[in-house]
DNA sequence: CGCAATCTTGAGAATGCTCAAAAGTGGTGG
DNA sequence: CCACCACTTTTGAGCATTCTCAAGATTGCG
């Protein structure tokens, strides 16, 4: 499969990204987000970062890829709370507790940061732009929590995956990782499902409505809001508890030609001509 | 609004009940606990007590009663995303926000204390062990958050309504407010719909069910589970979450001081220029 | 007593599930 | 390069859950 380019080279930093969404950051600030967030380790699917019952011991950030926050159920049922994109960092205040009541694991293979307790200890007592930073990121992953039973309590299925696509596509608009109208979805249909409360095989036949109707495109592992507009009207979806400030609307820091972005559109879109492999 | 002379006149404090449930608690603390609740007003069913959209200005204490966080869609559904039962406050951290995501709405007849967000701030710094109270009081309410995601993700009806009828019987024992097997349920089936997700008349053949199966009683506004293991076996209730008991006791706290939390605060509101300090 | 809200019941329909199998995909080792 | 494997996606069919609509019964309150 060829990749777009041979490596994602230097993608910018994604923490710095999304919390400069929330406050302005000095110089300074982002200097030392560099520097604790330097080092990163790559970490396949399906690994778990944190374990329901664990004792905390510092946090995550994630990096690049995709992880989510997750419940079992003892009868067997998965229900994942949250995806976790990059910037994303998980769970401020869980130091306070004994004992996770969740898991978190990598969906797509992953670049993580482990931060110590003490680091964001220290951030928070002092650096009060990035303390405000993260305790907004942790009101906006409440009010994320708080959308999403709405979304499954009073949604048919269609709309609360077009939902969880309009939230997606937003979230990674916020760190810089859209491109054009498409963004990155690593994501099985099965993790679709658990997240929003369906059955693996609904989803695909929603999924098939959804491209059907042209709302969205999906392929090659990304997804394709041709008018994000449109999806969110259908999906009932309102950005606003993401807290996305104004001046944070993006700007593609990677320079594509009009002509590789209609290609990559295009191509997402499922092509009209059936492409010759 | 005549007060009802004859009922429950003498009840303990629920707030100080329920923190105590958290942490041991001084004299003085009891006492200051007492001191800031004391002025109570009586509020109709159906009040807004905060509404989507508003600045948050101060905090609230149920007292006595059922009110409920709720969010209400475009398209008509309103869905409840919590019970707020007496010793309940509402969302301590929220003097960080610029607006409500959602409403807090009385659904019963309530008493409910109004407590200015110095009073709290007040706390937080100089009452370390309610303070630390009140943090876990606010980590419950998140864990709870993410038990209903769960138990609407992957729940059918019934089980989603035993569920939820566990939680509150053990959150009302909690703060002393259960007799025997018996709780108040001050709430209509069209309320436990929109919680769970159910239409009202899938609610009301729901509660026959379990009725039938002698698995609750409900009359006059009282809920009865005369087997809470039965009921929780059938329902895969599991308390943990809400940190009942001595497996949950304190741990240190990091203190977030009211004197930081204005700091953020001040610099996420107002501070439109970054402020040189 | 009468109104308004709530609860209850019935019937038909939509949504979404389970089971099962086939088809496609990607990765691995020979 | 191919064969094979595990995983994922897709499809079909029948069924369970839950919804909507509508009407009637009950309750609580003024």
């Amino acid at each position: 499969m060829a990749r777009m380019d041979n490596s994602p080279p230097r993608l910018p930093n994604p923490f710095a990204r999304k919390l400069e969404s929330f406050v302005e950051l000095s110089d300074a600030d982002r200097t030392m987000l560099e520097r604790i967030s330097a080092e990163r380790r790559s970490v396949a699917p399906h690994t778990p970062l944190v374990r329901e019952g664990d004792k905390p011991d510092g946090l995550w950030l994630i990096q690049d890829g995709v992880a989510c926050r997750q419940k079992t159920r003892v009868s067997g049922g998965r229900q994942i709370l949250a995806f976790l994109l990059p910037g994303d960092l998980c769970d401020l205040d869980v130091s306070l507790l004994d004992r996770m009541d969740h898991s978190i694991v990598t969906l797509s293979p992953c670049k993580v940061i482990h931060l110590a307790s003490e680091t964001i200890a220290d951030i928070l007592d002092n650096v009060p732009a990035v303390a405000c930073a993260l305790r907004l990121g942790t009101l906006v992953d409440e009010a994320t929590l708080r959308e999403w039973l709405v979304n499954l309590g009073c949604q048919p299925g269609v709309k609360r995956i077009a939902h969880l696509f309009c939230e997606l596509f937003v979230r990674q608009q916020r760190v810089g990782r859209t491109i054009g109208t498409s963004c990155a979805l690593p994501l099985t249909q099965g993790d679709l499902a658990d997240a929003t409360g369906l059955s693996n095989v609904h989803v695909n036949r929603v999924l098939q409505e959804l491209r059907g109707n042209g709302l969205i495109g999906l392929r090659d592992r990304r997804l394709t809001i041709p008018n994000l507009a449109a999806l969110s009207a259908f999906a009932e979806f309102d950005p606003g508890y993401l807290r996305i400030g104004p001046e944070a609307q993006p700007q593609p820091l990677r320079r594509i030609t009009a002509h590789r972005l209609n290609a990559i559109a295009a191509h997402c879109l499922g092509a009209p001509a059936p492409r010759p492999n």
